[in-house]
This record gives C-alpha cells, sequence and structure tokens, in this order.
DNA sequence: ATTAGGG
DNA sequence: CCCTAAT
C-alpha cells in the first residue's frame, strides 16, 4: 500500500518499513502497546532458571550442603520477598498490571521457604542466579484462529542478587514461573500474564580476569569465573551452562530449538494471535563488586535493597523498543522474540583490581562476555587498580520482547515450555556481545581495550554492552507469504539497514549493534530496500492490525542507556530518554528533498505524509530539522561535513530548493516548482 | 496539531 | 534531537 502511494506521489518516498520507534515516538498503536505492557518479564531470568532447573535435580542433593553459611538462605529469601513484592507494587501502581497475574511461584514458594528449587543455588553459592522472576503484565492480544500469540513485552527478567560466589555452576536455582492467565473466550482477547517473580538478584561482575575466558557457553558463565576465586575459594566448579545442559538440557530443548529455529510459515492465517510482549529480563548484577563483596554472604541483604531499586528503575527504562524480533515456531506456536538493547546499569565497581586479575586481555573479557543472551549495558564504574586491569561489573541486562505464538489449547505448561525453549534457543544459539563506548559501537574486537579508550580511569561510565543474536539466529528465512510473522522480516530490515548508517559517530548500538556482525557482511543498502519491497514492507503495508504489531515493533536500543548509566540519583534520563538517535540515510534525504521540491519548505506536515508517512519515526519536526541542517550542509565546505556523505547532486537540490523558496514565500501554493529545480 | 527557531 | 513559543 504504501508503495502505490508512492508511486502515486510520483516519487518513492523514503520507507520504512518497520523502524523501531523510540521511547518517546509519537508512533500511535505503539504507545498504547508500551504503555501497558507494565510489568516485566524476567525473561532471562527465566532461561537460567531453566537451566538450572534442568540441572537441578542433580545438582540439588549437593548445593544444600554447599553453602555453609546458613546466610544466604534467609538473606536471600528476603531478598526474594522483597523484590516480588515490589514488582507486584509496581505492578499495581501502574495499574497496567490488572490483567496480569502474578505468579506467585516465586512469592508463595518463597515463603514456604526458599523453594527447593531456589534452594540449590544458595547453598551452593555458585550459582549465578538465585532466582529469576518473569513477569509480565500483558496486554493485549487478539485471537487470531486457533493460535494465541503473546508478545510479552517489557518484560524483564532480572536477576538479582547473587550471592555467593561466583564460581561453580550456575545452578539452577533459580525459579522460574511462568504462567499465563488467559481469558479467552472464544473471541475474547485472551490476556496472559506471566510473572515471574525474581527473587534474588543476580550479580554478575566481569573483569579482565583470566579466568574468564573459561567457557564459553553460557553467560552466566562469565560471573562466576569472573569473580576472583581469591575470595570464594571454594567450590569452584567450572560447569558451563551449556554444558550442562548437556545431559538433560540438550536432550530436551535439542528438539524444539532446532524446530525453533526452522521458521515456518505461519499456517493459520485465519488465527487470530495474541500478542503477548515479552520484556526484557534483567540480570541485576551487584551494583558495587567490592571486590567479591558479593561473595559474602552478608552482602545480600544490602544489594537486594539495591537491586530493587533497579529493578523499580529498569522497568521503567524498560520502555525501549528491541532492537530485534525473532520468530520462533515450536511445534505449532510459533515464538518470536526481540532483543532488546537496552541494558541495565552496570554497578560500578570502586573495588580496586581484583587480585586475582590477572590482566585479561580484553579480548578475553569480550569473549567472555559473549554469551550472555540480552542485551547487557555495561557501566564501568571507577577503577582504581593500579595495573591495567579494567574491571566493570555488568548490573543487569534484559532481554527485549519475547513473542509467543501459540494454539489456544495449548496449556500453561506448554506455553511454559515454549517461552523456555525460546529462550534457551537463543542463549544457545549464542550471543555475542557488542560493546558500546559512548554510544557508539566498538566493532574492531582486535582492538585492545586501551586502544579503544577504555582504560580504568577513563569513560567506565560511557561503556555500554549490548547483547546481540548469533548471525545464526539473525539469518533466519523469512516467510513472506505469512504475514503474520515478521520477525524474520525484521531481522532482515535490520540488516538491510545496518549499511545505511556506516561509520559514522552515529553509529548506535540500535542499528549496528542489532544485526549480527555477519549481517554486516551482506549489506544492504537500504536504497535497496526501497526499489524492492521487502518482506517487511509488505507486511508493514499489508495488515492486519494484527501482524502490524508484531511487525513494527522495533527496537530501541541500548544506547540510550548504555549513554545514560543508571545512576540511581542522578538522570532522570530514564524517565526523558532521548529519543535514539537516527541518522537520515541518503535515501531518506532524498526522499526529503524531493518532497521539499514539490511542497517546499513550511510545510512539514504534508512533507512528513508524503514522504515519510510510513517512517513513524520521523516526525515532520525531524524532517524540517533534517532540512534544516541539509542547508547548512550544502553551504559549507564538504570537508567539514560529518556523518554519512549526501551526495553532492542532492545538497545542490536542497540549495536550489532552498533558494527557490526561500523566494517564493508563499510556502502554500507549490505546485509549479519541480521544474524550476 | 503545526510551524519556526533557538539550543 | 529537544524545547518553546506562536500559531
Amino acid at each position: 500500500m504504501v508503495l502505490k502511494k508512492s508511486l502515486d506521489y510520483g516519487f518513492n518516498g523514503y520507507r520504512v518499513p518497520i523502524i523501531p520507534r523510540g521511547p518517546r515516538s509519537r508512533g500511535s498503536h505503539k504507545k498504547s502497546v508500551e504503555d501497558s505492557q507494565i510489568c516485566a518479564f524476567e525473561l532471562l531470568a527465566a532461561v537460567a532458571g531453566k537451566l538450572l532447573q534442568e540441572s537441578e535435580s542433580s545438582t540439588s542433593s549437593n548445593a544444600e550442603g554447599k553453602d555453609p553459611s546458613g546466610i544466604h538462605g534467609g538473606g536471600v529469601k528476603h531478598e526474594q520477598l522483597e523484590a516480588s513484592n515490589a514488582l507486584r507494587s509496581e505492578c499495581n501502581d501502574q495499574g497496567s498490571c490488572i490483567e496480569s497475574v502474578f505468579v506467585s511461584g516465586l512469592a508463595a514458594k518463597n515463603h514456604n521457604s526458599k523453594s527447593t528449587l531456589r534452594e540449590l543455588p544458595h547453598a551452593v553459592c555458585d550459582s549465578v542466579l538465585e532466582s529469576t522472576s518473569i513477569i509480565s503484565s500483558s496486554n493485549f492480544s487478539k485471537k487470531v484462529g486457533h493460535d494465541v500469540k503473546l508478545e510479552i513485552s517489557e518484560n524483564k527478567i532480572a536477576v538479582e542478587k547473587f550471592h555467593g560466589k561466583c564460581d561453580g555452576y550456575v545452578h539452577n536455582g533459580t525459579e522460574r514461573q511462568l504462567e499465563v492467565e488467559g481469558n479467552h473466550n472464544h473471541n475474547a482477547d485472551l490476556t496472559a500474564a506471566n510473572t515471574f517473580s525474581s527473587k534474588d538478584p543476580m550479580e554478575i561482575c566481569v573483569n579482565t580476569h583470566p579466568f574468564i575466558n573459561s567457557d564459553s557457553s553460557v553467560q552466566l558463565t562469565s560471573y562466576r569465573d569472573s569473580v576472583p576465586n581469591a575470595s570464594f575459594p571454594q567450590h569452584r566448579i567450572n560447569v558451563k551452562v551449556g554444558s550442562k545442559d548437556d545431559d538433560e538440557n540438550s536432550v530436551r530443548y535439542n528438539r524444539p530449538s532446532s524446530k525453533m529455529r526452522a521458521f515456518r510459515p505461519h499456517q493459520r492465517i485465519g488465527h487470530r494471535r495474541i500478542r503477548k510482549l515479552l520484556t526484557s529480563k534483567y540480570w541485576k548484577v551487584a551494583p558495587k563488586l567490592k571486590d567479591c563483596e558479593f561473595s559474602n554472604s552478608n552482602g545480600g541483604m544490602k544489594h537486594v535493597s539495591r537491586n530493587r531499586k533497579a529493578l523499580h528503575t529498569s522497568e521503567r527504562i524498560q520502555r525501549e523498543d528491541p532492537l530485534k524480533k525473532r520468530k520462533l515456531f515450536y511445534h505449532s506456536s510459533t515464538l518470536a522474540y526481540d532483543w532488546e538493547a537496552s541494558s541495565e546499569s552496570i554497578s560500578n565497581s570502586h573495588e580496586k583490581t581484583m587480585k586475582g586479575d590477572k590482566g585479561g586481555s580484553p579480548k578475553n573479557f569480550l569473549h567472555r562476555a559473549s554469551g550472555v543472551p540480552s542485551s547487557v549495558l555495561g557501566r564501568q564504574a571507577s577503577f582504581h587498580s593500579r595495573d591495567s586491569h579494567v574491571k566493570f561489573s555488568i548490573k543487569s541486562f534484559k532481554v527485549p520482547e519475547l513473542y509467543v505464538e501459540v494454539p489456544e489449547t495449548a496449556t500453561i505448561g506448554s506455553l511454559k515450555r515454549t517461552v523456555m525453549e525460546a529462550v534457551t534457543a537463543i542463549l544457545q544459539g549464542g550471543l555475542h556481545v557488542g560493546v558500546l563506548l559512548q554510544g557508539k559501537k566498538v566493532k574492531d574486537d582486535n582492538r585492545t581495550l586501551l586502544q579503544t579508550g577504555i582504560s580504568h580511569n577513563d569513560n567506565l561510565d560511557a561503556l555500554g554492552f549490548t547483547l546481540e543474536p548469533s548471525s545464526v539466529m539473525a539469518s533466519p528465512p523469512v516467510c513472506p507469504k505469512d504475514p503474520p510473522i515478521l520477525l524474520p522480516c525484521d531481522t532482515h530490515q535490520q540488516l538491510t539497514r545496518l549499511p545505511a548508517s556506516p561509520i559514522l559517530d552515529s553509529g548506535f548500538s540500535n542499528e549496528s549493534c542489532d544485526p549480527p556482525p555477519v549481517a554486516n557482511v551482506d549489506n544492504h543498502v537500504e536504497s535497496k530496500n526501497e526499489l524492492v519491497p521487502s518482506p517487511t514492507d509488505v507486511v508493514t503495508d499489508g495488515t492486519t492490525p494484527d501482524s502490524r504489531a508484531l511487525v513494527p515493533v522495533p527496537a530501541m536500543s541500548v544506547e540510550a542507556l548504555a549513554v545514560f548509566p543508571m545512576n540511581q540519583k542522578t538522570r532522570r534520563s530514564e524517565l526523558v530518554q532521548r529519543r535514539t538517535r537516527r541518522p537520515f540515510s541518503v535515501s531518506e534525504v532524498e526522499a526529503l528533498v524531493e518532497a521539499v521540491e514539490k511542497l517546499g519548505t513550511g510545510r512539514w506536515r504534508d512533507v512528513k505524509l508524503r514522504a515519510f508517512e510510513n517512517a513513524d519515526h520521523r516526525t515532520y519536526v525531524d524532517l524540517k530539522d533534517k532540512w534544516k541542517t541539509l542547508v547548512h550542509t550544502a553551504s559549507i565546505a564538504p570537508q567539514q561535513r560529518r556523518g554519512e556523505p549526501v551526495p553532492q547532486e542532492l545538497l545542490d537540490r536542497v540549495l536550489a530548493a532552498h533558494s527557490y523558496w526561500s523566494q517564493h514565500q508563499s510556502k502554500q501554493h507549490g505546485k509549479l516548482q519541480t521544474e524550476t529545480l
């Protein structure tokens, strides 16, 4: 449809099939969605939990014994409760959780004592996650046919408190519960609320420590490893999460994951889907790692309180749009997930370096990090270490959005499984960590931290991390046929878009990060998109409300977060986040120029309608501003121009149009001018 | 809601 | 991009 329109006008307006909207986006429906999604889905936590659980049985027996200190237990418990309460209250406050159901699994269980599941971890201390929770409040949805699509947005998974030593496996201490409550009457919308309450915050600390590199498999690992063992001499079991799964998990997951990966066209076109937004999860890491502060069990309570705070904050932050979306199909259900770039703040470590640190090369660090699913924002705190090691901790990270599509007849259990599988698949699929420095992605993996400008006393605050899907994940086949399924498309699009904002400073995590590196390889130019309507476009255009909803989910990014690490006191940035920067691509500029040539300046509304109607992230103000800058750019020497170079030809047209319209003050009747220019 | 400009 | 004032 869009295409048609464009044609009608005689030129192709720039269209972005799917554009992530910033928090403040003026986009219409999106907004409502965002608003409605209040509760967070602790996805990550869930994942971790799952993993843990899987292995739990095996581990559990041991666990208890391991934790000599009883502290963990009590402390943890409290924390958990608090966390859940906090979450709950938050939901209430927002009011959107009405529909959400709190699965009190956590709370309830906690009460009972630490839930059995959880206990293990505590005891073990190794586990990174003590508990995870997922909360989803969701809203939405409609049914299409038999399938229910759940989109859980703004869910966060937070792993709060990590007590324990970092070594060891990540145990399944995590408890994850996912419940969906749906009232789906035949026509009724299905509402599902999942709650995962996270009990324990997880703390993650990453440093360049040598050990870190040990396992590659799962992110969690990093922490454990990273933690200086000095502090936790105890049981250091290096288990990879991934490895761990081998036995049980592998069996279970393999099948699902493989299936999930394969994208298959949505079969039931007529079905209604319910979309549930899954928000990202946050992993909370101890805000400050004092060298192993967290290793102490007592530290737990303290951390907890902080965590709670963080949690709340993070929820607010969550508004961001997901960077990416993907869909997975599992059996009859489809899972799509978005990765949100947003990351959580990372705590600073004021500590001095850990003794244990040996110089970890940046590389090590990176490697370590990779594997963590979901975006992570890291912020450095101060590094006092005298040595050349940079130490930082990642407070939390969240997983963007998760789309789940399942038959209405699906059981809650199956839904849970589906979600977990999706998450698991993602995790296993491999994620890599992107490093952002001052909002810009650092692509050169070979550069050292020092070369990159990351040193213990420098801009640690500007350091951020993002979790990016592995390339494999990124390139799932697109299924044009099935309109509803967009994720793949999204992916595609994103990939496509990358090229658009090449090198500039502007490269934000958003755009740049999302796509896997691989993606970069196949750069498509934005213009290409225009020429050849991408599936995404089709989807977007076409569309049923449902599909629309799905597709457009944008992604926001981490960058913003990255840029504004959550400092509890400072910055309300979280609330007033700036829109993510989206440099105009050449094709956009062209569309703008063309529109202005025809309409003249002063009619930005019309310009917007004409050339950017489908680019919801471009407001008329943006267009006006862009024009302003274009005029300026065209007036200065090419050497002074920055950013993606705009073809001189376009700049010439800009000047011509500018002067033309300046003279013809009559901005109102601009019909004749095309030729003039 | 738009437009125009300054920041 | 944001913010504001003026429409």
